[in-house]
DNA sequence: CGTAATACATTACAAGCGTAATCATTTTGG
DNA sequence: CCAAAATGATTACGCTTGTAATGTATTACG
């Protein structure tokens, strides 16, 4: 399996964007990161560039251009840092990060009745 | 409201320690992390030190030791690791997070009983 | 009483991170 | 064709973190 390269808060963004759209230029993904962000352009090509170095993505080149595109699954990283999460502030146990995101979260009528659905079908 | 401290995964170990009893020497807690960790004491007062100095610890003098004790409530901590989570990884949306959690989480018959009633009680 | 053991404080040092600026190369507008 | 613009690469720099070692003051044993 590959190895999930550690991914910093900065980065996360930047995954982000490509997790939801792929392949993009270095330009496209700073306009997508505009507004929500206020970093440089000189500093999401930065995360990009370190991104790449730790394989957290690829490129393929486009006349002189990278187009970047994620090189691990968000879903593999998102189960990663759910782990260390849980480690950390839990230590390691599921049960009570659970109570405790239910119970502090602002959730829709709808997202409950799906996570009561989720529950009952597992009857473990 | 008192403006929680970041604190780093090592130090979050020897908070939990803290969290749970306190007040305790410098020794006590390295005592109490004797195993699970393979720290040398010198690093475990350096962690002490240091989150004295954010102050998330405080101590008074006993003799020429200290007796460390919490200065942030663990319930503070939790919340802002929580957020800080949340954003990171899920955009801050708790019920994608929740639903992660529970599909890959061991819970016991029991925690999943007691997350229904939570639910249950929820309707908001 | 003096020297060793202890306790906390200060310093160390490399890696990771946030946030860019500068450099080198290539492309493109005039 | 040449200068300006754009691209990716390299370098910068101060802060945090993991992981200690060294310094300094105090206490306690012989």
């Amino acid at each position: 399996m590959p190895t999930i390269p550690t991914i910093s808060d900065a980065e996360w963004e930047v995954m982000a964007v490509l997790w939801t759209t792929s392949p993009l230029t270095a330009n496209e993904v700073v306009d997508r990161l505009e507004g929500r962000k206020t970093w440089s352009p000189r500093t999401v090509k930065t995360l990009l560039n370190r991104l790449v170095n730790k394989k957290a993505l690829a490129y393929e080149t486009r006349g002189n251009r990278y187009l970047y595109r994620p090189a691990v699954a968000r879903e593999a990283c998102v189960r990663a840092e759910s782990r260390s999460f849980l480690t950390r502030v839990f230590g390691g146990a599921a049960g009570p990060a659970i109570v405790h995101l239910v119970a502090n979260a602002e959730l829709s009528r709808l997202e409950i009745a799906e996570l009561r659905k989720l529950l009952s079908r597992r009857k473990d």
